[in-house]
DNA sequence: CTTATTGCAAAGGCTTTGCAGGATT
DNA sequence: AATCCTGCAAAGCCTTTGCAATAAG
């Protein structure tokens, strides 16, 4: 049976405050002010166990290291490829379905120069 | 500049003609049937420079390994979430833009039961 | 009291990299 | 000859895991 542990309730309430999609090293960093001795261990563990029960969602951007998103309504994903900032988008794939295929859910990311990078003309 | 080598025409020429989706793993177990002694840090410093030239691209599903495709042109990918199977899926979306952002590309992942995995009842 | 959870550190998987020898231009 | 590329092995990065101690129910 699960218990309710501080460290687990941390973890979850700092992915479900934060929009960027940290990584697990930035939750462990968050984490940190307030809890000062959790484990980054401890860290990945609850991330995992709390993607599993579907209180937040893994999401992964190239090869670099996992991010999580505690959005977990039907959303899509902009990814500036100037700044590399991760934004949700509400859902534009209108009907997500494949002749002959059963499909039970997608995945779309789109990818561009986001408001600020344009304006910045760095 | 760059010059050829068989270790990387080798590597080039399996992603292209295997439609699986590769890891570099298998990528280097195919190479060495024709190329015994050619290394895996060899497979992947190639697979990573032919990526960068866009020759192949490099795709990821999960937190697995990275995968590599011979498929330049803009197509979709609809992973079997019973077998682990990854198929190209010719481009569903008709209108790949978002306002105010300037998009470059996409990329639209299905996830569902392929027809091999529906019929067996597995 | 029972056992899920933790912190710590070691191990694991995938990928990259330093190096000296070999290949290509 | 110049230098890109290779094989090898070591190192690196992110993540998982074994363990004894701790905390939750």
């Amino acid at each position: 049976m699960q218990r309710l542990s501080k460290q687990r309730e941390l973890v979850y309430f700092i992915v479900k405050q934060t929009n960027t999609h940290p990584t697990a090293e930035e939750v462990y960093q968050i984490a940190r002010k307030s809890m000062p001795n959790i484990s980054l261990g401890t860290v990945y563990r609850n991330l995992r166990q709390l993607s599993a029960e579907g209180r937040i969602r893994e999401v992964q951007f190239g090869s670099a290291p996992d991010r999580f998103d505690g959005m977990l309504n039907i959303h899509e994903h902009f990814i500036c490829t100037r700044c590399g900032g991760v934004s949700d988008i509400a859902p534009t794939l209108i009907n997500p379905t494949l002749p002959g295929k059963i499909v039970s859910t997608y995945r779309l990311d789109y990818f561009g120069v986001c408001e600020t990078c344009t304006s910045k003309k760095c």
